[in-house]
DNA sequence: GAGTAAATCGTAGTCATTCCGAATTGGAAA
DNA sequence: TTTCCAATTCGGAATGACTACGATTTACTC
């Protein structure tokens, strides 16, 4: 997903369209990662210094309600990145050094339903985690 | 593993054996599921009303270090089992009315490893979310 | 049984996240 | 364009999981 979808699915889902959720989004389809909250004031510190934390923390999880972003929960953190909607169910490899992605398109959820056929399954998880071939090379 | 080998391999490296240390891992042989420290301080506190916070987290950190556990990081908390040590590599369901686990044999990490020739693959994690077939018809 | 390092206790501190009331603002309606 | 109001943001305080730390206690060795 890019920033002009983005907004698009904002103003068909009654989301106002504001500064700070404009330089949220800017950034996320800029850095194509995952970031914190954290990691997102940071960035935005110097141009939107009075941006509050509530502010990114609200949007970034509204932005992950309705499927504008992905997110993962890493190292006792929320993580958010871009959305991929270009390409049907996938997975990522992230890189613990620089916080690269990697999309996987390799996905065994087929086998587990058939394994499990008396369950209800509601959602998984499937995250692989390394170092990607620029910090293997540099560390 | 069961309580028997857990605390064998305490001894072995070099841990002294005390009643709290004995108490979180009886109470974890028993529960055979994921339990956040939280978990374990409330299920303790009738017969263990002083054992501090620190006390739980610091032994639950050190069980799943030297492998006693497994350990995983569900709903902003870290969530820890028994290790399942008779079987090689695996990864789980879990329920989440339960807590209730089921082992799965399913993992796609060599198709992973031949997808990312160029990547160093530290670790992974694949988990499958849902109810378990007591919670459907419960629900 | 005495000595010592490990373990525990109690409490305070940290960090990510959420909550809340007051002030501001985007965008529809007049 | 101006008015208006619900949505949004701000600033700061509250929460909850987790960690740190000095003082005290305890498991194990000799």
């Amino acid at each position: 997903m890019n920033f002009n979808l983005a907004m698009e699915k904002l103003k068909s889902e009654g989301f106002k369209r504001t500064p700070s959720r404009e330089a949220i989004l800017r950034l996320l389809e800029r850095e194509d990662r995952y970031l914190s909250a954290g990691d997102v004031r940071k960035a935005l510190a110097e141009k939107h210094p009075k941006m509050s934390q509530d502010t990114v923390y609200r949007n970034l999880s509204s932005f992950s309600e309705m499927k504008i972003l992905e997110e993962t929960e890493l190292g006792g953190e929320r993580k958010f990145r871009m959305h991929c909607d270009r390409h049907g169910h996938h997975h990522h490899f992230i890189c613990m050094e620089c916080g690269r992605t990697e999309k996987l398109d390799i996905c065994p959820m087929e086998q587990v339903t058939l394994a499990l056929p008396s369950f209800i399954i509601d959602d998984h998880k499937f995250e692989v985690y390394g170092q990607c071939p620029d910090c293997c090379t540099a560390g």
